[in-house]
Order: structure tokens, then C-alpha cells, then sequence
DNA sequence: ACGTATCGAGCGAACGCTCGCTCGAAAAAA
DNA sequence: TTTTTTCGAGCGAGCGTTCGCTCGATACGT
């Protein structure tokens, strides 16, 4: 599981914003601005999350981040804009790490769905509070970030097509996968960011979630290997 | 299948909500009241679901219905209790579709699975602007509201609990179906309402994706069946 | 049948407040 | 001094909520 954990920080991903926002954040010197995005995105994620991101007043976010209501204007142009900049980060970074699977999964479709989905966990967990934030606002987006919101999620889909349909031609998985099996992977995976306090009560480790899923998929595409013998 | 769907139309929603909320609703003659609760409640949905519930303000709610602002105050008396009316009558209706499985059932464990799952989903398809407010807007509720839709999606969890033990029981499953099953089942019938959109666009049946959702069940529960004899 | 009293659904201006956003000035850095 | 960064009072719009009021329908006394 080879997943580059340091690109996934928020701080990593703050460091991208700033260069890919140049256009829009005002302040110059580059240390000082990558320090206050940090704080100014790391509290609005967790402002977003708890209340919702249209609730959120940019004076909540003042307060907590202890810039003034003019300093925060200096690093986004709209509250739109901020949120803009969040959804690109996710939907970058989803490419960024699922888009080339080491080289050793490729030739085996089952490894390389087992890969993608605990691939695509373990981003989740390390970025929630950007995924959350994602999944939990773009219901409520202008349509134009809903548009990208929806390419994002059909793009993570196809990945999983590829793999199960690898799998049916080499003949590993059976011929009677269901089509839908690809698009019915996403809400399984989303379920573990979505709905993490609950997990965390009933003391299910990602790991286990993890091999969960990938149990459930592999037991839809393998012919059964039955791997422990039952009664009757 | 013998889901009882005029039960379920929002005029009848509208009925048990009125009766249920005698105590705020002010307006004394009942075809009034249920006929103006409709339009209010139909309109309610409707804006909140594009736009967000917090995004709804009342004065947009006045322009859809109508009605004035003071007369709107006739039939909730805060914009939370107005949610909670909502989100009421969605439990409720949760509880007595899926609380009583028809007779013939009960003692095919796989059988009553298949009609969980198409209850469910059938009973969401027809309620699916409920659904979706109670679903989508859950997130940001205030606590008291939330720990409700908590409370009542771990009520929809625990009817796939007991199917899934007794079948285990009767050793029609498999004894090692994953403990998280259930709370992964969720998901799947989840999927249907929040991403219906998607699904028309592919010309996805309702009918289609019930028999998906239950044959990817049945090959996690049951011993492989195998039913399509597949080459190599 | 007719006049009068009563009811109550509905109205909408107004209140106190918070919102996203601006901008001139102060502070800090160069 | 000049440039860059930060500040925060203030703007107009819009929020949820209230309340004194209207006015057609109904009930009742004669």
C-alpha cells in the first residue's frame, strides 16, 4: 500500500492552493501566506463540517481564525471562491492518487480492485474533513461546481470499471458481474467519511472497513471460493 | 409486494401531520388547514431540496405558497419546527412500512431480505422528496434533530440485523456474512433517492436496480449458487 | 328574512439582528 | 519613505419572527 501520506496533509494541500490561487490571494511573501491559509482552511473544514458551509459567517470564521474580516479577503475574493478552492484540492488530489495503481496490481483484477478500494479509504481518512466537506456541500452548489462535483464522482466510477471489466475479460471474475456493481462501490466507500462518528462508536477500525468492502466485492465477482467450509 | 402507496402520497403524510401537530397549528378548519399544509409542505420540500433547508428563507416560502409571512406562522411556530414536522412524519412512515413484513415471508430469510430491500426502496422512490430533505439536510441539523435521523436510520439498520441473524440461524446463510452487512445495506438503498438523477440519465430502472441491490445481498449471504455456469 | 355580533384565517410592515463585503487608515516590513 | 499587510467600523440587504389589523363567512336574535 504504497500511498504518499505527506501529499495528502492539509498543509501539502495548502501549499498547492497557494500556488494554484495566485490569481486571487492578495498577500505576497510566501511563507506568511501558506501559514494563514493553513489555519484559514483548516477552520473553515471544520466550521463547514459541523455547521454546514452556507451557515458558516465569515465572522465565525474571523473569530477563529483571528484574522480580521479584511485579512480573510485577502486570501479569497467571495466566500464562493473559498469554496472553490477547497472542492479543486479534493477533486486534484483524487486524481493525483488513484489514477496510477502500482505496478504489481495491474496484472491481477482482484488485487487491483482490493487496491483501489483501500486506496481510495485511506485517502478519505486522511483528508476527511476535505471529503466530508465535498460530499456534505456540493448538494447545495451553483451549478457549475455541481457539474464538477459529478465529473469528479464519475471519474473515480470509471476506475472501477476498468478494473471489473479487466477482470470479466481475463476471465478471473464471472461473466455475470452486475453493471451497476461500479457505481454501487462509491456510496461504500463514501459511508465510511460520511458517517465516521458511528464507526468509531462501534469501534470499527478503518482496517476492518477496509477488508469488509473488499470482501463484499469480492464475493460479487469471484466464482465462490467458499474459503471457509459451513454446515448443512 | 403489497405496499399500500396511497399511504404514502403527501396528502396523506399531510393528514397524519396535521393531526399529529394540533397543538401548533393554529388554523382551527380542518379542509383548510390540510389544504394549505399541502401546498406548504409540498413547497417546503421543494425549495429546501434545491436550494438547502437553511438556505430556504420564509419569504421565499411565502412567494411559493402564497401565503403571507404571518399566515405561514399559522401552521409552524419557528422555521425548526417546520423541519421537525417534516422529518417526523418520515420516521413514522419508516416504522410502519418496514415493521411488518407480509406473512408469507417471514420464514424464507432470503425472501425477507428481497422485500426489505424493495420495500425500502420502493417505499424512498415514492417519498423521495421526504427522503431526500431528511437525508440531505440531517447533517446540519441542530443536535436534538440530528440524534433523531440518527436514531432512525439505526431503526431501518436493525430490520436488516434481524433478517440477516435469522438467517444465519437457520443456516439458509453463510456463518461468516460480514458483521458490517447491514450497515453497508444502508448505503445501497440510500444511493437510489440521493443520486436519482444519475440513474434516469442511464435509464436505470427502479425495478432493475431493486433486483441488483438484492442479488448483490444473496451472493454475500447465501453459499454460492452459481447459478450461470461461467468458462475459463 | 334580515340585521348584527362574532369569529378566525390571513395579511404585511416593522423589529432587531446577522449576513457578505468594502475601504480608508493604522501598523509593520523593507 | 515606500510598500505590504492587517485592521475593523460600517454598508445595504435580507433574515426569522411578531403583532395590530382586515374582512368575508358564519351564527344568532328578532
Amino acid at each position: 500500500m504504497a500511498l504518499d501520506t505527506t501529499d495528502l496533509t492539509t498543509e501539502t494541500l495548502c501549499r498547492y492552493m497557494l500556488e494554484r490561487q495566485r490569481g486571487t490571494i492578495i498577500v505576497q511573501k510566501q511563507d506568511v501566506a501558506l501559514r494563514k491559509l493553513n489555519v484559514i482552511i483548516a477552520a473553515a473544514l471544520e466550521l463547514s463540517n459541523s455547521k454546514g458551509f452556507q451557515a458558516m459567517s465569515l465572522r465565525d470564521l474571523s473569530r477563529e481564525t483571528g484574522l480580521s474580516m479584511g485579512g480573510l479577503y485577502a486570501y479569497f475574493d467571495s466566500k464562493t471562491t473559498l469554496l472553490n478552492m477547497i472542492l479543486m484540492e479534493v477533486t486534484e488530489a483524487v486524481k493525483r492518487v488513484l489514477s496510477d495503481p502500482p505496478e504489481e496490481v495491474r496484472q491481477d483484477p482482484a488485487a487491483r480492485l482490493d487496491w483501489l478500494i483501500e486506496a481510495h479509504i485511506r485517502m478519505t481518512e486522511l483528508m476527511q474533513p476535505w471529503f466530508t466537506f465535498a460530499f456534505m456541500e456540493a448538494k447545495n452548489f451553483p451549478q457549475a461546481e455541481r457539474r464538477i462535483a459529478v465529473e469528479s464522482e464519475a471519474l473515480t466510477e470509471s476506475y472501477f470499471v476498468a478494473a471489473i471489466e479487466d477482470g470479466i475479460a481475463r476471465g478471473v471474475f464471472r461473466p455475470d458481474v452486475p453493471a451497476l456493481l461500479p457505481a454501487l462501490i462509491k456510496p461504500l466507500l463514501q459511508e465510511w467519511y460520511v458517517k465516521r462518528a458511528k464507526y468509531k462508536r462501534r469501534d470499527v477500525s478503518m482496517e476492518a472497513y477496509i477488508a469488509t468492502v473488499q470482501d463484499i466485492v469480492r464475493r460479487i465477482c469471484l466464482p465462490q471460493a467458499d474459503p471457509i467450509p459451513h454446515g448443512r
